[in-house]
DNA sequence: AATAAATCCTACCACCAAGGTAGGAATATG
DNA sequence: CATATTCCTACCTTGGTGGTAGGATTTATT
């Protein structure tokens, strides 16, 4: 398993303020019902998206969190990445600057190297916008045989 | 990290395995040798290669491996496929026919989905072949800005 | 026949990330 | 002042990862 549920909740909710993003502050409480998740697992998620600038927040009554952009300007892969750390399929890919020290001689680099792009280029490509307004072709591609033609 | 050690070494040793496959037999000690890899664990990782029918043993002195098959014939997902169990990149794929409960108002599902059929399609597409020759362009494409031109 | 070299089989184990839970401090509203 | 909220730190359980250990079985060589 690639992504854990740190990351699919973090979408989860990033989703749901996209959805209800009319400017106003929306509460964790809130959220954590509509989605039935954990209120308390939840805090410590949204807190890694809040410090990351993906969010804006007001303590305090009636408080709580908003988008800090316009939906289409967030590209899942940075949601993934800040609450995942990485979204590398392996541990051998560089990471920071490094990379293994086989790597000038393994022949199976290549291999995750492309795939790790693969993905990557997937996730960046698809924007919060796309998820709300189901995108299903731009999401499922030539695997989606039964999409609505307008999208 | 959603392929472990035991789908990378597996895969090590397939690659292992075809670029000496003059039809002779391998003993695993060989390839922990070749690899720097510890025999003990590849032991475990090898039998699940052979049980799936990927490769053909012979026991007693002199024994060994061997390809089952062409190395063409063999593509990446199912090597992976086998000893991972699953490519998954989240637990809300649906797998053996079971699905999320949620699966029909999940508005995140299709990105999930998206995603594995990406990954599935990349690694289905790769062979092993491809990997000993070297095949950068099939397996970086675009990403590969300085390939060779004959491939 | 003995020995060595190999696969095969079962059991065990340490570590760490995943997936939370708990409790309280700080802050803002009414 | 009471209430609702974010913010912060600490703790805990469980299962998978990444191995190790020891022996039984099979085959080739001498």
């Amino acid at each position: 398993m690639m992504v854990s549920t740190k990351g699919r909740y973090a979408l989860t909710v990033m989703v749901d303020l996209a959805k209800l993003s009319d400017g106003g502050f929306v509460s964790l409480s809130d959220i954590a019902e509509r989605e039935h998740l954990s209120m308390k697992y939840l805090e410590s998620i949204i807190s890694i998206l809040n410090k990351g600038g993906m969010l804006q927040s007001l303590r305090g009554k009636n408080g709580g969190y908003r988008l800090a952009r316009d939906p289409a300007d967030y590209n899942i892969s940075e949601i993934l990445l800040l609450t995942e750390g990485t979204l590398a399929p392996v541990n051998c890919i560089m990471q920071d600057g490094v990379q293994c020290e086989k790597a000038a001689t393994c022949s199976t680099l290549p291999l995750w190297a492309g795939l790790d792009y693969v993905i990557d280029k997937y996730l960046s490509t698809i924007t919060l916008q796309d998820i709300i307004t189901g995108n299903r072709k731009k999401m499922l591609g030539d695997y989606c045989d039964h999409c609505d033609s307008d999208q």
